[in-house]
DNA sequence: AGTATTTATTGGAAAATCAGATCAATTAGC
DNA sequence: GCTAATTGATCTGATTTTCCAATAAATACT
């Protein structure tokens, strides 16, 4: 444990630099007698006197003046910590990573990014889509702050904090046959030409099981990487797109048609994911707290379940 | 006045480099209680989390590891200051600068600087011989530790320790005329060839200004650095050698007499010159203490009053 | 399920810190 | 030369901080 304290270095680096006790206490918000007392103590524990005092000036001794440099040095350097995380706890700086599944990612978050940049200018948001297992990934190794996707096994590592209940929806043309209902089955389209995702895309795995699981193959005759382009596509009439119902834009629709797949109702739990026990940054934090107010359209958004 | 403490930070390097609360209540010597709110008072300042924790480990945040790097490096330097002070302090290193009539020097300092270089092998002591007034200019501008000179006027920026009292002595070869006398005046010396040191020391100074209010002009004829030459020169029967007592050395003396010279009894306060206020170091105010020690031959070495 | 270990919390005691009054010494102005 | 003002040192009582012991809560290991 070290001998010193940081009131002891401040006081007398005060006095050195204000060149009196009085000046030092006034400076300080301190009175002359503790002031005193401080640096009295520092020479005590040093062995050393660091000032000659006669009653009308105080100059440094050459041990005080040794003492002053170094005790600048930490001085300065601990100021400077503190300041740098003050602003940072006061979000006027700092760094969020966050792994965002691409169906959240293209429809909620660039709200949510919007909305945070200008409540935060000085917070530098940056975003890595990936898909689950990747999500799970980034989040177990503490290479991203959070992520945002599926919760796919409850794993005791992860805290879980639901956002959304996505179920899956078939995009095709509005000449397709099956664009006038208001829901489909899964079995409707199995001799359909599917729009799918790449494979290892969590959306695509549950499609292919599901396949599986009424005997045939998924075999899509195209893999886009991008929602957007499979929507385009089915909208020309390529063949149905199975999407997450998050990724597909319900807002002004072109020629193309949205219909929920039914029938096993598959959802997946959307979320926002982080490692147990594992204490956000402020800016993280704050843009975790404000996610769910982004989520309007759905009911379950409040519902703060943990996995 | 900065918002940490060294303790709040010192807990937090050591709960870092322990890697836990409990291990590094034992290390710190302290309860474990007090490490915990240490950390916690710290991350309330900073605003940010330090650890993450679950009951079972505790891990750096981010921040924490921004912190420790930083904190680490300012603590180190302010043990490193502390140390570096102690062992000025306990007088295993340092460094002392004297400047020190010539008489004083050849005479009684060699003793004490062997004496204490024993005591303290780690401290450097340099001694710089010097006349009078550059004793006094070395003292007033610091840039020796202390003087060991004649007192010349009474200054008010002076703190004067006394040591001898400094008369004046004739030196003779065996067959002068004056040998066999128990005393002289300096009147006995005035038609005498002079050997004397140079203008700038005090003992010339002094015998130029008798010489004067005896009308006279002290003309030497010869002029040399080192009281041992002029001695021998005495020696030899060149002239009369006057010569500060304690420059003389008093134990076997070759074919030379030593004879005081009285009337008038001209004596001049021999003693440490020290700038008033100043701090001593503590290997400097130790060899201070020891000086008086080593005058053994006369009563008046523990005087010590202040000029 | 039970035990042991680890962090968090609480309450009271001990210690450090602080401020105001006073003292001693020095300086500046008259 | 004298007075007034300023400065640092010291003392004392009050406040604040620090600390520890006991306890609680959570988790890992058996």
């Amino acid at each position: 444990m070290l001998p010193v304290s940081l009131k002891q270095l401040e006081t007398f680096v005060a006095v050195a630099e204000a060149g009196g006790f009085r000046r030092a206490a006034d400076r300080l918000n301190l009175s002359q007698s503790s002031v005193t007392s401080h640096v009295r103590q520092l020479e005590e524990t040093l062995g050393v006197a660091l000032f000659h005092r006669t009653t009308r000036s105080v100059r440094l001794t050459d041990a005080g003046n040794a003492l002053l440099e170094r005790a600048d040095r930490a001085l300065n350097g601990i100021a400077d910590a503190v300041s740098a995380f003050r602003s940072e706890a006061a979000m006027t700086a700092g760094r969020i990573l966050v792994a965002c599944a691409p169906s959240f990612a293209s429809s909620v978050l660039p709200n949510v990014l919007a909305a945070f940049q200008t409540r935060h200018p000085g917070i530098f948001v940056q975003v890595r889509e990936a898909y689950g297992s990747e999500i799970h990934d980034a989040v177990r190794t503490d290479s991203v702050d959070f992520g945002i996707g599926p919760m796919e096994r409850t794993d005791k590592d992860f805290e879980f904090r639901h956002l959304v209940t996505d179920g899956f929806v078939a995009v095709m043309s509005g000449s397709h046959p099956l664009a006038g209902k208001s829901s489909i089955r899964f079995q409707d389209i199995l001799d359909e030409p599917v729009l799918a995702m790449p494979r290892r895309s969590a959306t695509r795995f549950k499609l292919e099981t599901i396949f599986a699981e009424n005997g045939r193959m998924l075999a899509p005759k195209y893999e886009m990487l991008h929602h957007q382009t499979l929507i385009s596509m089915a909208e020309a009439g390529l063949g149905i797109a199975v999407l997450p119902e998050t990724a597909v834009p319900t807002g002004r629709q072109g020629a193309y048609r949205i219909v929920p797949l039914t029938h096993p109702r598959v959802t997946r739990r959307m979320g926002i994911l982080m490692l147990r026990g594992n204490n956000l940054s402020p800016a993280a934090r704050a843009f975790v707290d404000i996610l769910p107010a982004f989520i309007s359209d759905r009911r379950d958004a409040v519902d703060h379940s943990a996995a």
